[in-house]
DNA sequence: TTAAATACGGAGGGGTCCCCCGTTTGTCAA
DNA sequence: TTGACAAACGGGGGACCCCTCCGTATTTAA
């Protein structure tokens, strides 16, 4: 907020268009883009959107941004869950959500590589909001010893980039996960 | 073998170095090398590497070859295990052999993409021994219902990828998926 | 209104992939 | 052995990409 304030007018317009065409190219096309193409639909040079977005990373992190930090949302606000269910049930619509936006999976997997390390990225998000539903379903017992906040989110994310585009699959893959392959 | 026999001796002489120098870096700097580099450094022009690998994906199908071919050996040779326990470890091997080979996983999960289709790639392999070793297991009832050879195939690769060079968590997390994760 | 601060974007260096095509080299038949 | 032909080579170039420099244009605040 106080950051935003501090850009001039156009720049402001232009960051704004940056993203707003970024996201479209990469739901169509996935995380590796050209951002040469992003900058050229934004009608921006390319100097201007290095100097933006020092990094790939950092573009698709504000691309997604408001996506996840909604999906995060969603955690908290589930009425009398059981904490097992709470946990398996989020898992799984982050799955999707993930599996359902080219790029996301890729850009989560990869982390905060290369960004200004300052601000909250998704997957800090996303491992915060893990951690937790992890801590509640560990005291009731209700989860495999061993099994981390990260090792879940890995999971996922796993499972997600090997369906982008294939929600279908990933979700039933996740299950299987969960609830144990043997038998 | 016949296919060889065709080649003219400098051809093939080519053709290994190339092959030889490009498992030397992609074991190195993993799946997405030069291929540039690859052709600097076996001392061809790049053109002939793309004469005899037309795509990535058919230099990284080579590459990988012979480890995968052993890897899918080792499948057949278990003496009067249980089903589960076969499919399981053997899993978990193919797991930390992906995760330890750098490229392998995201070349494994790319599939027969781009490829001359006619010869029988690393993907069909793994697949193929996935596939007895499923229907064994499937035949004592040790199997989760659903799950397919593909599903894991798919989940195998998928937590290789997200693990490159971390053998220990992929193997950690995959015993966990097919242990279970709830309780 | 104007000067300083800020943001812009063309251009270019260095890289990659891939292919064309003139040249070299291996092969095999005479 | 030799020569002609097929086979393989690789320089060079086009198209693209990432990223940065730096002279120019725009905004802002005084």
């Amino acid at each position: 907020m106080e950051q935003v304030k501090r850009l001039r007018a156009d720049g402001r317009r232009n960051r704004e268009r940056i993203v707003e065409v970024a996201a479209e190219l990469v739901a169509r096309e996935g995380a590796q883009v050209s951002l040469e193409e992003i900058a050229r639909r934004a009608g921006v040079g390319s100097a201007t959107l290095h100097r933006h977005f020092p990094s790939r990373q950092a573009l698709l992190e504000v691309v997604f941004r408001d996506g996840v930090a909604q999906l995060c949302a969603k955690a908290a606000a589930q009425p009398g869950k059981a904490p097992a269910a709470e946990l398996a049930d989020w898992l799984e619509e982050a799955t999707v959500y993930t599996a359902t936006h080219r790029g996301l999976a890729a850009a989560l997997l990869a982390g905060p590589e290369g960004l200004s390390a300052e601000e909250l990225c998704c997957t800090d998000m996303v491992l915060n909001v893990l951690k937790v539903l992890v801590e509640r379903a560990s005291a009731v017992g209700a989860l495999q010893a061993g099994a981390t906040a990260e090792d879940l989110m890995m999971l996922a994310n796993a499972i997600a980039v090997a369906n982008e585009n294939d929600p279908h699959t990933a979700r039933r893959v996740l299950r299987l996960a969960l609830t144990g392959i043997r038998r």
